[in-house]
DNA sequence: CTGCATCCGACTCGATACTG
DNA sequence: CAGTATCGAGTCGGATGCAG
């Protein structure tokens, strides 16, 4: 059956990524998509603003932290208060499973901060292969 | 400063995925991105053919996994081994790098799946809260 | 079998402008 | 400050066709 490929990864768990129609999937990849590992990161423990939130992930737009966090808040990973004072003032943090996820996404991108000089050495090599096959062709 | 925005994350990493040029941040996307999560996961501890790997992933495009793949490869995560005989034959293996790299990704993928129930409901509870405001209007 | 090249539509993203 | 609406450029991604 083709809905249990997730066997072959060994998980045994109710829900498979690798499954085409998964919801985990759209999931995961709020959390790990461009904006969304970044978005969480960037909240770790704090309560922070939109505009703060903004300084702290550089290069995001308004539009898409906007819809990050929209995303993240209708997965239950982020909370949104908002109140209606003027200046008007939102809060995000992380949920309690928000909290969760961003331990693990931090444990995988300290690991490939942690790694980048070997990552960087293994391009080189890379591209040093490529272009000499190609230059040499 | 703006190149110590790491540090407000306090993981004092000589790379950071919030600064907009981190060459960390690329990386991270091939590893997060849509395929090449489910790639790695795919991987596992197998060493693996194309179509067996295009099979492993549901919905994955040859186009698409032969890219992830390079990317993969270029930031040696993956090793590729290509034995030029008739048929072609063509394996995947992680490298230890990938390995660890995938290790942190199936601890977090494990969660979200085990979260799923959780996610769901807070869905419906943000969908429901945000048509009732529109239904009203 | 394992791929690369090309075409082309869909969707994403970012800049801008505007609202409360 | 905290967004939403719109628009155009760019990228992603799939289908097809071809090559070793």
């Amino acid at each position: 059956m083709d809905t249990r490929r997730s066997d072959s990864q060994g998980d045994g768990l109710p829900f498979s990524v690798f499954a085409r129609d998964c919801p985990s999937r759209g999931t995961l990849e709020h959390v790990t998509g461009r904006w969304g590992s970044l978005t969480l990161g960037a909240l770790g423990e704090d309560t922070v603003r939109f505009n703060e939130l903004r300084r702290r992930i550089d290069g995001v737009s308004e539009k898409m932290l906007s819809q990050t966090l929209h995303a993240l808040e209708r997965d239950g990973l982020v909370h949104r208060e908002a109140q209606t004072t003027n200046p008007p003032r939102v809060e995000y943090r992380l949920t309690e499973l928000g909290r969760e996820t961003t331990r693990r996404l931090l444990d995988l991108i300290r690991l490939v901060e942690g790694r980048m000089p070997e990552v960087l050495a293994a391009r080189e090599t890379y591209d040093a292969a490529h272009t000499a096959r190609t230059a040499s062709a």
